[in-house]
DNA sequence: TTGAAAGCGCTAACAT
DNA sequence: ATGTTAGCGCTTTCAA
């Protein structure tokens, strides 16, 4: 950074009031239209860029949002910090991006890091390992607007973003169900993730709806990774299943590889769905049945929302505010038995 | 936001000059140990939360970089954003983000809205469509350090980190001949962009060095995606190859459903590679040869340079440094003929 | 080792 | 419609 155009310098040229080159290049309507045509012409003559720090701590609005994730390199995240972005920049909003690593200290020191750079908002989705929420709560003291978006946490009274895990898991099942599948098995993730509780739930659901015994012998509890599904599925083949539901759609990669190792065919001994749409489930043999979770949409949704919150003047009324998307069944080849193209 | 513990109130509490507070807060050396510890437990007791905005004003010091990327849904970009983060966070500094979405107007955008938050370095990812450059040769003109990842460019004369695009292709061609292919066909992209380029040059040597003549006919064009990928295939198809390389893992996967659905075999009557070692390459059937671009350590290697800039006297000896990552051939089912694992 | 004071660049009363 | 002025919260000389 090097000494750079300053509204003085451009106050100076044209002999006039440093508040009135300040008024002139934010519009205001009380000032002539030749000043603000020489103001202007002048501050781009002159190279001027504005410095949002100096008018950030003056108004106190830093015109910056935090958004805190687990990780970038999940594409899921990407994929929603893709369209917060896209909001947001569209507002004159910029981005501040913080990495939890799914680990509750990282987590705790992004919310700092947001605080200490007086962040308007922040838009976050909670770690799968976190438990104590106590960091969050720093935000609502300090009256920094929260949206949780996915890993959402309803204890916390805050609006959120989240497409119904219940559903999509209850679409799922159902769906393996029509197939004529009747031992369907289902591979958990943690169960304090409420997402993955939700989808355990849909899926017990969808079995009581038809009448299938739910038996506990079928579900096991992985910890979400291709690794760990692979060895839930080498315990469930012993059980003789016709069907499994993944919490996620790695976990049913693990499945599927498990499966295959096992010499059984897919979809016709053992159908297998997941959820999240990932994007190697369409180009993965068998392609993956999944559920599409709408993540662009997911982000563009929790910036409006914070938007909303930004613009209200009774803020109170908005933070019962929960936004759910609705999860859309993805039928592929790995579930499909029956010739039926309803689904897709 | 609302008004919150300031340094003054500390300050106040404990009867001493701001500056001292100040002092302590930092860890400046000369303050007693004493001092130190009641200025940090009454900033505790207060709840203080400092202000890096007021700070970043003072001192000229916001602490934040900008990172300049096509989409953040795009795997490659998130797993980069990844890697810079975890760097940058580890340093105390802040990652502001911005989309061109290969969009030369919003990369315009985005370099000037850096430039207005006073970010102390950009780390950028060129567009596909961007051709003129001159957006960037603003931040050298205020002295900002730019640092370009993936998609660089030599003729802006700055510090970069990419992949040898080059290497990575000789060694994808080098290896289909290894497999005995000789009608060795290329689907490549957008010629101005430089990696793409690289890569044709990568393969065309290749050839020449196994003494494979170079033919026209089985070099096409595309756009860099699935569907282009499909569309070259096709044409390619009528002067039969015995093997394509394709730009990227998309166009690939392109080519491979058309080689399918023409019911040739891969890799026995035609073999497959692409490059950037796309997630989905590893579960598709058959599985992807392909390039890796150790896409992680980019961001790291990335913003470890930006520090090294930050902390050299002499700046502008470091405007020559490019950092070359070498690619990985990564061999799977799509181009295995001869049984063979030495290059796993 | 500490304090006093200036000021980073801007905005927003208040005054004219 | 414009000018004057007082800070926003902090860091950093300079002085003690």
């Amino acid at each position: 950074m090097q000494q750079s155009v300053t509204i003085n310098d451009i106050a100076k040229e044209l002999k006039i009031a440093v508040a009135t080159v300040s008024r002139a290049l934010n519009d205001h309507p009380a000032v002539k239209e030749s000043t603000r045509r020489a103001v202007k012409q002048t501050a781009k003559r002159l190279n001027y860029q504005p410095n949002t720090i100096a008018a950030s701590l003056r108004s106190g609005r830093s015109k910056i949002i935090g958004v805190l994730i687990p990780s970038a390199e999940i594409n899921f995240f990407g994929s929603v910090i893709h369209g917060i972005e896209k909001v947001m920049s569209n507002n004159g909003y910029n981005v501040l991006i913080y990495q939890s690593n799914e680990l509750y200290e990282f987590e705790k020191k992004g919310i700092e890091t947001f605080l200490r750079s007086r962040v308007e908002g922040v838009l976050a989705s909670i770690s799968k390992e976190t438990i104590n929420l106590d960091h969050y709560a720093a935000l609502k003291k300090r009256n920094v607007p929260l949206i949780l978006f996915d890993r959402a946490n309803d204890a916390l009274g805050v609006p959120s973003v989240v497409v119904d895990d219940y559903r999509g898991a209850f679409a799922a099942t159902s769906h393996l169900i029509q197939q004529g599948c009747r031992r369907i098995a289902h591979i958990g993730g943690q169960q304090h993730v409420a997402i993955f509780n939700q989808r355990l739930r849909g899926y017990i659901d969808a079995l009581n709806v038809y009448n299938i015994p739910v038996e506990d012998d079928l579900i096991v509890y992985g910890k979400v990774s291709i690794q760990s599904g692979k060895e839930c599925m080498q315990v469930l083949l012993e059980r003789d299943p016709d069907a499994v539901f993944a919490v996620e759609d790695f976990t049913a990669l693990g499945a599927i590889q498990a499966i295959k190792a096992a010499g059984k065919k897919i979809p016709h001994d053992i159908a297998v769905a997941g959820f999240a749409n990932e994007a190697f489930g369409e180009y993965i043999t068998p392609s993956l049945t999944t559920v599409n979770q709408q993540t662009g949409r997911m982000g563009e949704e929790a910036a409006k929302l914070f938007f909303e919150i930004l613009n209200s003047k009774n803020k109170d009324a908005l933070y019962a505010r929960k936004l759910v998307l609705e999860p859309q069944l993805v039928s592929r080849e790995s579930s499909l038995k029956i010739k039926n193209n309803d689904d897709e």
